[in-house]
DNA sequence: GCCAACGTTGGC
DNA sequence: GCCAACGTTGGC
């Protein structure tokens, strides 16, 4: 069993938006990026637990936990023209990008915020805070899950 | 295969 | 809104 973090932008999907979905559960499609798709199709297993964090928004950091309960499976956004995500170099007979369904788990009781993880040495080389990173979907190891969760 | 130009991410 | 850090694209 493997812990994540994702990424996503409150204002398009934010964990209250998960937490409302039928079943609590959303396919996290849209990522265009060949190391997290790789992470996505390769990695991911049901029953992996996720942190939910919010970029690009007022408080960026870690708001909630999810599982992945679907494992990878072809990204149809990809196949539509009309979709913001529209790849036309990908196919429904070889895709090229792949996405998993993430379920609800729970929100943290607060947010931890990107800042506060910077502030500890533990998390140096956790991937979310080194410079630089742009990774919309990352690995966290156990030893940095239990200490992030110890944080709440 | 190199690399400049361009587009995107995402913190601040 | 700015801009650093990347990833991708495309000319050569």
């Amino acid at each position: 069993m493997q812990y994540w973090l994702m990424k996503s932008e409150p204002d398009a999907f934010g964990i209250d938006d998960l937490a409302g979905r039928p079943g609590q559960t959303e396919h996290w499609d849209g990522v265009r990026n060949y190391q997290a798709r790789n992470m996505m199709r390769d990695e991911m297993k049901i029953g992996d637990l996720v942190f939910f964090y919010h970029s690009n928004c007022e408080l960026p950091g870690i708001v909630g936990i999810a599982e992945v309960a679907r494992e990878s499976y072809p990204d149809f956004t990809a196949f539509n023209p009309d979709d913001k995500h529209f790849d036309p170099k990908s196919h429904p007979d070889k895709p090229t990008w792949y996405m998993v369904d993430v379920k609800f788990v729970r929100k943290l009781q607060r947010t931890i915020s990107l800042r506060e993880l910077k502030q500890h040495a533990e998390l140096a080389d956790l991937a979310l805070v080194r410079r630089g990173n742009r990774l919309s979907i990352m690995p966290v190891s156990p030893a940095h899950w239990e200490f992030i969760l110890g944080l709440e």
